[in-house]
DNA sequence: TAAAGCAACTTGTATTTACAAGTTATTCTT
DNA sequence: AAGAATAACTTGTAAATACAAGTTGCTTTA
């Protein structure tokens, strides 16, 4: 049951996951250092250290003499979401395939950016999704990760589920920032089957990367993006 | 001497600009943190949380065993630049050439976004601009910003200059952060003549909202860009 | 009644102590 | 000489304690 999860890393994951939840409503107060510590069996200063890593996420904002106020921010990192596409498009009806489950391969020979050492060596987990909105294709990704300490991602689930946060409840890797590359580009036949285009529709290509806590640890994201009745969102 | 600044603060304030004004580079080791409470006389804890602060700032990387990673990540949040496929190092030339100089006029009846109304009183500073990549136009954008305490704006010269770095210097205005849509369209037949474009090349359609340091000052741009040769780059 | 003052909360800063766990270079063994 | 063990570092987690400082609502006082 431990799992060798830190005290601290626990609270902070239950209470992420009330306020994402609904538990707590935006404005609401959480309860009081002390009343955490005793509601859990810990010391001020590891309740402070959960409270900590919820302040720098942006999801609580504490007041001095007041409390801790819940805060629901818009979860964008430059362009695009970082908790999945979800926010970037609007939450209704989204609904993702895996069309390709996690597996293992070798890195592309052709790849558009330079790979550590460690990742090189690694070796590439591989997926694909593609992402519904009210029933429509807009979003196809092709996800590439280095297969660096991650037990059983291959076995995995992700139907329905954020690759980052699987990435960063099960395996604490956070995704700290990246860069992009942005085009409209006329899409080739297979892209446009999958996506269900009408002909002359254009589409939306990204090249991400992503990098993250865990130092040459990367993740590397193309994106075929249906912007005929969708725009991608986001804030900076 | 002391200013009421907890001490923590104060050496975070001073590794920070250790860190930012070169005395150690990328990837070099900070001391330890032992070593710190020896140098500033405080104990571990406080330390740690002067260190945390730059870890959450993206400054340091810190690895058990090992120490505090230097890192210098880019400077520009959010804004984008362009960078062409072609070459990728190189001072690049770019031409501003100003398709419509500063000029009042009223905000557009139809707007998509919401003005305050200090905005929308003040009336609105239009203008476009077309940006040549080695001689070929290929970003196109329309500009407004509320008419509030910029003295003879729509006099000066922005040619070959950056708006933002006019604003900055002679007006004391920063962009902070903003919020943006983007979209891959189809041109019609006026863009399609601004940017030279060849028949069905989409261009890249950005609509953005900029908000800055004076409270309720916000630019609006809608930008048009053409991706055939050149991508939109942004760091995050 | 209205304002001042005072508890009783809240978070902020800081010390001290202890052990766990990852990294690295040296030393010892084979 | 090559490998294993170890010692000496590093950061990570966690406890118990103390006081400072901001906020709020109740109580006292004018």
């Amino acid at each position: 049951m431990n799992e060798n999860v830190p005290q601290y890393r626990k609270l902070y994951e239950l209470l992420r996951k009330h306020i994402v939840s609904g538990v707590y409503e935006e404005g609401d107060l959480l309860p009081s250092e002390n009343e955490l510590c005793a509601l859990h069996g810990m010391t001020r200063p590891t309740v402070r250290h959960a409270l900590d890593t919820l302040v720098n996420e942006g999801l609580i904002l504490k007041k001095q003499g007041k409390g801790s106020i819940v805060r629901k921010p818009p979860q964008n990192i430059g362009i695009l979401s970082i908790s999945g596409t979800a926010s970037a498009i609007g939450v209704r009806y989204l609904r993702t395939d895996i069309l390709q489950k996690p597996e293992l391969r070798k890195w592309p020979d052709m790849f558009p950016f330079d790979l550590s050492e460690p990742e090189s060596e690694s070796g590439c987990i591989y997926m694909e999704r593609l992402r519904y909105v009210d029933g429509q294709p807009v979003f196809y990704d092709i996800n590439r990760l280095p297969n660096i300490n991650l037990p059983r991602f291959t076995n995995r689930s992700l139907e329905n589920k954020s690759l980052f946060e699987v990435l960063r409840k099960h395996y604490q890797v956070n995704v700290l920032g990246g860069e992009q590359q942005l085009k409209a580009i006329v899409p080739d036949a297979r892209i446009k089957n999958i996506l269900r285009l009408k002909s002359g529709q254009p589409v939306l290509y990204i090249e991400r990367k992503l990098n993250t806590n865990k130092e040459g640890f990367n993740i590397y994201s193309t994106i075929y993006f249906n912007s005929e009745k969708h725009t991608i969102f986001g804030n900076f």
